[in-house]
DNA sequence: ACATATTCCTGGGGGC
DNA sequence: TGCCCCCAGGAATATG
């Protein structure tokens, strides 16, 4: 599912392609709960031209002189180029033609993800309550995020985005397990040193990942319809089972935060 | 105010 | 082979 290194991937990779250019055409084939929905959106969007794709959080922001698109991947959304001759498949949801016949398609099996047409005081409003970004804040800053009196579980305020953005599932166990630290331990437990070994180890994880386009656990494909690279370095993450890389001893697999949930009992504490 | 549960959606996999 | 059930999960919304 596209966490920060997987939709930053899809975001350069758009960039690069369509920054610049002018959405000469929009073909609709299935709504969703994007915002205006069908016609309005086409309308809404037709003939104005990118600025560039940036990214906050999990959102990507296709940026108008006036305005943006903002977009959500959610779990199954992808975005790839296509040339003219593709032909729409069941889960393809847009086709946006842009000035040079740049072709891109927007397709989310799922339905969960949107696009939404916001003008610039709503994408202020949508992007202000995001916690910092990862790979921006220091050490410091976010390791003193995650310092609060909650006892929910540190993995619930690891996946909670006003308190550090664009960590998922994926990487919320992979940290907690490089930081030694249990997803169950309630958020007021955990010490300074653990908070410090956390916020370097949520760098590090997402540095890496990004360095390889992301993790493929199950459907993520960036604008090429390539998979990201990351799945084979995971160390717990849909791991259950098989031994942990550090003890040998089984990955445990259990339920936090209403998500699937990975860990070494050993190694974790 | 905070914590937890529900909801949206579809494909894939296990059990029988 | 087919059918049923459960599971995957980001984040808004509802409930406690």
């Amino acid at each position: 599912m596209p966490e920060l290194p997987e939709v930053e991937t899809v975001r350069r990779q758009l960039h690069d392609r369509i920054s610049g250019k002018t959405i000469r055409e929009v073909l609709v084939f299935k709504t969703g709960r994007e915002t205006p929905l069908g016609e309005k959106f086409v309308q809404a969007v037709v003939g104005r031209k990118l600025k560039g794709v940036e990214r906050r959080a999990k959102v990507l922001v296709f940026r108008f002189d006036d305005g943006a698109i903002l977009g959500h991947l959610k779990m199954t959304g992808s975005f790839v180029f296509v040339n003219k001759k593709y032909s729409p498949t069941k889960h393809d949801r847009m086709l946006f033609v842009f000035s040079g016949d740049t072709r891109l398609i927007w397709s989310d099996v799922r339905m969960f993800g949107y696009l939404k047409v916001v003008t610039p005081d709503e994408l202020t409003a949508a992007l202000s309550a995001y916690g910092p970004e990862p790979l921006e804040a220091s050490v410091g800053a976010l390791a003193d995020r995650l310092q609060r009196k909650s006892m929910r579980s540190i993995k619930a305020t690891l996946l909670d985005q006003t308190v550090i953005a664009g960590i998922g599932n994926i990487y919320a166990d992979e940290a907690l397990h490089r930081a030694g630290v249990r997803p169950t331990r309630a958020t007021n437990k955990v010490t300074a040193d653990e908070r410090l070994r956390l916020a370097k180890d949520i760098k590090n994880v997402l540095t890496e990942s990004l360095a390889q386009k992301g993790t493929s656990a199950n459907d993520y494909i960036d604008t090429e319809g390539q998979k990201g690279g990351f799945l084979a370095f995971l160390r717990v993450y849909g791991r259950g089972g098989e031994p942990c890389r550090t003890c040998q001893r089984p990955i445990m697999k259990t339920v936090v935060a209403q998500r699937g949930t990975h860990y070494c009992a050993y190694c974790q504490k």
